[in-house]
RNA sequence: GGCCUCAUCGUCUAACGGCUAGGACAAUGCCCUCUCACGGCAUAAAUAGGAGUUCGAUUCUCCUUGGGGCUGCCA
């Protein structure tokens, strides 16, 4: 390694795949990636799996994948299932240094002991029980019974300085040994953790604010195995709108949930990089490059923030609108029926007119069906609310008189084909029952749109369907 | 309970001792308009409470209150 590589940052996103990629991981990935890329250092995705009952592949996969349809990019992967030598080795060493030691405790011991220290008002941790035995015993007994491998405290103050709390001061004397494998072939999370950390150069440790209390342990467990020493940043929480936590034992979304209700990638990430973070100069709308280029650790909010839905929409709509129609079509593929694909010309338009009114992909289906297949509907709803029947009546008449005739089809035509008719009669007279003979709805469109997006053919169609609908 | 931590409109936030506390989402009203949406304009809406430091506190200190996290052979 070169001595300028040397000084590159290094960061991590750490998941353990015991579930679907959440909001509240995508943040902390986000917050570390935009940092990596900010100081052109590294961002490494680590796959925690040394809990064996709960993690499944699965799980890895739809992180994975959930991280690349949000563009945020890995430079290495590592599963922790795949350096189990690695841990093993440390554990030996902490063994045989006696900085840890085999513990023989029941689950039903510990429990016990926790009760008692409870009752007597006393914070409950290990007492230490075994931290004196024997090496003989401990051998004698390993060949019967399984030992968990606990750490042994060293019982001082620690502190660190969080680069969005500042100093932070913990006493473990009031934690206890930790458990830090169950085995020699099975490493814990606050172990693991630290081995990985200093194996694999990482210099920045940004992670949710949950972790903070770990962060003693860890920081002991790097002291007495001389690993250089880390900078910690605990990003606030995302609560819900009950202030509290919003994690994977929760009810939370997933990001694939996000995805099928049709909310995009560049939505997503300036949702959450807003949520917790602000640029100098307020803004709402950002560029993935103007995050980067201004994302830092001294605009992260301390105090955790509810995830606001409606905002999320907003955006979602504003980026929508900002696409163009191949865009929108390809990023509506999975949404629309293989039937509305055949008629490439029609879709286009539909998506251009459309957009305004969409904030989830998800939506378009409903908001544009009659497009492509007029529902029937009362003859009432073709009567403007300042009108009557037989002006209705009337109107379409005339209207469909004048279409028939007309050749060409297109907005401006149509308009100075329609518009006399309009003023002369009243605009809401002519153009809101032409427009709701269109489209069958209360709500749609502009008339000279539809007519536009319909056709001649079948607007004559529609038209004829309304006017018998008032003459029955 | 113990430890850690946080506190500006309903929500996300700006103001890093000095204007009538600013913006955005949502809400409401108006304009545009045949409808819905987009867009534009406007209104309402906050420094949790109490001491202290200071000529002056949203900002600094302390206390109270309230919220959150942790307290796993999960991460």
């Amino acid at each position: 390694m070169t001595q300028k590589e040397d000084k590159k940052v290094k960061l991590r996103f750490a998941p353990s795949p015991t579930g679907p990629l959440n909001i509240g991981g995508v943040r902390t990935a986000l917050f570390n990636w935009l940092f990596a890329r900010h100081e052109g250092g590294l961002f490494v995705l680590r796959i925690e799996d040394t809990d064996r009952q709960r993690s499944e592949a699965r799980y890895e996969e739809d992180i994975k994948k959930s991280l690349e349809w949000l563009g945020l990019s890995w430079d290495e992967l590592y599963r922790q299932s795949d350096r189990l030598e690695r841990y093993k080795f440390y554990l030996q060493t902490l063994l045989e240094k006696k900085y840890a030691y085999y513990c023989f405790c029941s689950e039903k011991e510990l429990e016990d002991e926790y009760q008692a220290q409870l009752s007597q008002g006393i914070p409950p941790k290990y007492s230490g029980r075994c931290k004196s035995l024997s090496d003989e015993e401990v051998q004698k007994r390993l060949k019967k019974e399984n030992g968990v491998i606990r750490f042994k405290m060293p019982e001082k103050e620690i502190s660190f300085n969080d680069l969005v709390r500042g100093r932070v001061t913990f006493d473990t004397r009031l934690i206890g040994d930790v458990i830090i494998a169950k085995g020699l072939n099975e490493p814990l999370y606050n172990f693991a953790n630290v081995v990985d950390d200093f194996e694999m150069g990482i210099t920045h440790v940004v992670r949710g604010e949950e972790h903070i209390s770990n962060t003693p342990r860890q920081i002991a467990l790097q002291e007495v195995l001389n690993f250089p020493s880390l900078v910690y940043a605990h990003l606030p929480l995302i609560l819900g709108s009950n202030k509290k936590k919003l994690s994977k034992r929760d009810l939370a979304k997933s990001i694939g949930d996000y995805k099928a209700e049709g909310y995009i990638p560049e939505a997503m990430i300036n949702f959450l990089v807003l949520l917790g973070w602000h640029p100098k100069k307020d803004r709402e709308i950002l560029s993935i490059k103007e995050m980067i280029d201004e994302f830092s650790f001294e605009r992260v909010q301390k105090a955790g923030g509810v995830f606001n839905p409606e905002k999320l929409d907003w955006l979602n709509g504003h980026y929508l609108r900002l696409k163009n129609p191949d865009e929108l079509i390809s990023a509506l593929d999975v949404f629309i029926p293989e039937k509305w694909k055949e008629e490439k010309e029609r879709l286009k338009k539909v998506v251009m007119v459309e957009k305004e009114r969409m904030k989830r992909l998800g939506e378009f289906v409903s908001l544009s069906d009659f497009f492509f297949e007029l529902r029937d509907y009362e003859k009432t709803l073709l009567i403007w609310k300042k009108s009557n029947e037989k002006d209705t009546f009337e109107n379409l008449k005339h209207i469909h008189a004048t279409l028939i005739s007309l050749e060409d089809f297109s907005h401006e035509s149509l308009e100075s084909a329609i518009n006399p008719l309009a003023e002369a009669q009243g605009r809401g007279n002519v153009l809101w029952p032409l427009r709701a003979a269109l489209s069958g709805r209360a709500a749609s469109p502009g008339p000279f749109e539809l007519l536009d997006i319909l056709g001649k053919k079948e607007s004559l169609e529609r038209i004829s369907v309304a006017i018998k609908k008032l003459s029955s």
